[in-house]
DNA sequence: GTGAAAGCGCTAACAT
DNA sequence: ATGTTAGCGCTTTCAC
């Protein structure tokens, strides 16, 4: 049996009351005596607070959820562990929960995050719009925070990157080297970052006076396979295809491949532009031309928010947008001029 | 205020002990029509138990601890998704806990853990052979498996993979390809898993009448840095070396590095094996030879352990170690005869 | 400065 | 088949 308040007051001479004031740190009313008796006993008997007790009528757990959907996507251990970093400076522990993007899943974490009674939950999950199980939560008044996953509502606190400007960026950088026949493999449309991403390269084609040609937009699913899948496809119908801007590293890893299978020379005959900066676009060779998101940084910074909403502390900014950065490497190259 | 087990007991005209057997299946006592009456009144007024107020006496939490030393080092996240996965199916939800194989950290999470009941915990973590605390756990009946990392004493369960035979088949490997100078740029000699990685590779040399030579073993950490500055060593000090195993993939990537700016080429010059098989390793180029840990399935193993431990089922066996597999791909090839 | 007592929401003997 | 009661370990009024 493990020592209790009760043992701690007992030992001590005194009431639970006194007792629980100097673990908490009360600093009223203790004398400096007894609050050094107390603090020897705990010590010496090891005594350690009872969370679940503490929580069952603080109704505070000092926990939070994180929902994202797979640990094993390289994108997501960076926003975890800025998540977890910032939760445990601040003496938090994280449930870490994994949906596969499923619906179902993902209200069955909500479920299990409330009945466990976390003080709130960091959603980085890219589920179509059925977002009433998230404004039960809002409603319940479960502080929540958002990342990655933009929500239309007002109510809602988050962070994000730009996609926008991230499309944006990495199409003018091939605009600006030459390229005129871009293709873009998107992320699942349905998802509202995958969205914008296009939106942005759209924007930056018609600003260069460059027209949008869906033969050039293929929608993959930011797996691996799409990008091989969308770049065959792109490469077959497109003959003149200079430049590929995949919505996500790991397609544009994807697209290497094919490019290679096919007998092209990136970025020779094919400059490839990705997005998200996870490490493997160091690894790859040529070394991939990314734009980066800082997911570690928006992770510390998403956590960082919830636990002073948690903590009714003042949160300046309902949304933070960081800016997506154009990282130049090696697979992109202006075009040759000679190809025309 | 959310809806309690009074509630629903004032509702349906019952007692709370009647909604408890009700909302935890007990199939005693309770007439069929009684308990269709309290499942409406449930599902009506979206009452969900109160985990805090079960676990505070049930001593149980349905959660676990999972401590792995970083989960955006690349080999966690596979881990961490079979840890999380088998724990999702027996109904347990995760802390997530990286300790940057930091003793100091590694202690405060078993303390907050503990706070919380959690009821086992997983350690996947390399710290050295202070084993006080988690010895401390054991004997406070916390079920605990450890992963990777091996314990001496008898009393622990966990789940491992052959280190040694893991070296053995990665310099077998090299020396069946007529390799004799072979280089090992070894983790960080304090953890076992990185001595028994080497004992395999000597034991391979000394197998096949290959003295060990101290100069071709450089001890790295596991990390990408320690992986370009040992091949510098490495092939500084060894003119004729021709292979190297380096004994995680993230080094092994280092190597590459380092073998490209002296102007080698892998396999034809140097040769060079792997350990972990991560995602990385087949985007390298050439494509890393290495050797395979199934760290999905080693997570989705220790988690379904430990819940046996915890409810207390039978299990069949206290150590668990998988076998390490050869993957031969593109960065090994048998020596160029004609080098000597 | 200190303590008594109530109660958080639930489970589990023990009655009936 | 159902209810009464005690109590899990803690915090929190309120009183002294």
């Amino acid at each position: 049996m493990a020592v209790t308040i009760k043992d701690i007051a007992r030992l001590a001479n005194v009431s639970v009351t006194t007792v629980s004031r100097v673990i908490n740190n009360k600093p009223e009313g203790v004398s400096e005596e007894t609050r050094q008796k107390i603090l020897k006993l705990v010590k010496e008997l090891g005594y350690q607070p009872n969370a679940i007790a503490r929580g069952l009528v603080t109704k505070k757990t000092k926990t939070i959820g994180l929902i994202i959907p797979d640990i094993s996507n390289p994108f997501f251990p960076d926003i975890a562990r800025g998540v977890e970093d910032s939760a445990h400076i601040y003496g938090y522990n994280v449930f870490l929960c994994n949906t596969d993007d499923n619906l179902e899943k993902e209200s069955e974490y909500i479920r299990a995050l409330k009945e466990k009674y976390v003080d709130g939950i960091i959603f980085t999950s890219s589920v179509p719009s059925d977002y009433q199980h998230i404004m039960e939560l809002v409603r319940d008044g479960v502080p929540i925070v958002m990342m990655d996953r933009r929500m239309e509502s007002e109510e809602i606190y988050g962070v994000f990157i730009d996609n926008y400007e991230g499309g944006y960026l990495a199409t003018k950088h091939l605009i600006d080297l030459g390229h005129r026949k871009i293709g873009c493999i998107t992320g699942p449309l349905k998802v509202k970052n995958a969205r914008e991403r296009l939106e942005g390269y759209k924007r930056a084609l018609l600003d260069n006076g460059i027209e949008v040609d869906e033969r050039l937009i293929f929608e993959g699913d930011y797996k691996i396979n799409s990008g091989i899948i969308g770049t065959e496809k792109l490469l077959n119908d497109n003959k003149d295809i200079t430049a590929i801007f995949a919505c996500n590293d790991l397609m544009a890893y994807g697209a290497y491949k094919t490019i290679r299978s096919y007998g092209y020379k990136i970025p020779d005959d094919i400059s490839v532009v990705g997005f998200d900066d996870i490490l493997l676009s160091q690894i790859m060779e040529p070394q991939l031309t990314t734009i980066r998101q800082p997911a570690y940084d928006m992770g510390l910074t998403a956590a960082r928010m919830l636990i002073k909403l948690i903590e009714g502390k003042k949160v300046s900014k309902k949304i933070i947008i960081f800016k997506p950065q154009l990282v130049i490497r090696q697979s992109t190259a202006s075009v040759d001029e000679g190809v025309f």
